[in-house]
DNA sequence: CTTTGTGTACTAGTTTTCTAATACACTATA
DNA sequence: TATAGTGTATTAGAAAACTAGTACACAAAG
């Protein structure tokens, strides 16, 4: 896994398994893959995993159980929210960007739309 | 100003800056604000500042005079592209973590469509 | 009870970011 | 020439993020 050099690894790492959830490689009530396992797969340390997976139980988002290993909640408003919660944040990160540049929201959606026009152009030719 | 923990000081410092001349509040040809002032408004040390001047200045977007001050470039090109560059940034971004979460890029421009209508009733109530 | 696989805690150390202090170089002004 | 204001460079250190290694706790299976 590449990681941006800009942003701690282990908040990248939150932001992934979010991902992972919301499209379903990791399923409610699945079990994530076990720390180690993870750190090998992320090539990163034990602890950096590990303070991801502690902010994520704290969350409400994994659920763990000592011994086992550490679960994909089941709790439907958490998971229905995963998904609502992380578009937003984006959303609003590029809204109050964009809003200091003195973009209006109008601007804003129109810049979009040419720029998703423009990759999908990209992506034909 | 206020920062986010998770980003380097001096890279936003440097879109701070790029913010500033692109709504014109730091106009072309004009002198920035020396480093030692620049560190005293930002509440940061003369390095971190230094750090963000010297990136700008290897960019070209600011044009060193020892012994007078930094200048915002002339040259129409860069400033030209200024704009353009950091608004597609940010859509670039928001339009990679969408698209990681499966959002197709019609569902990206409801979303913020909705979005902004809803920071619209917000700020009106 | 032992072994294996799991999460958790602790300590130490490296790397990066940021801070701090200082010295130096150039410009303008008098 | 002296002084003040400016950018630049260097060195050292502090703080935070990340890495590394190790030990411990709990669960399951034999």
């Amino acid at each position: 896994m590449k990681f941006d050099d800009k942003i701690p690894i282990y908040y990248q790492i939150k932001q992934y398994i979010y991902k992972e959830i919301i499209i379903n490689h990791l399923t409610p009530g699945s079990k994530v893959p076990a720390v180690r396992q993870l750190a090998l797969d992320l090539a990163v340390n034990v602890n950096t995993v590990q303070r991801s997976l502690r902010e994520l139980i704290s969350e409400g988002v994994l659920e763990s159980q000592r011994g086992k290993g550490n679960f994909v909640t089941t709790n439907p408003e958490i998971l229905n929210n995963l998904r609502k919660n992380i578009v937003e944040e984006q959303l609003s990160l590029m809204y109050d960007h964009l809003a200091s540049l003195q973009l209006t929201p109008d601007e804003m959606i129109q810049a979009l739309t040419e720029y998703v026009n423009k990759r999908k152009e990209t992506h034909h030719g």
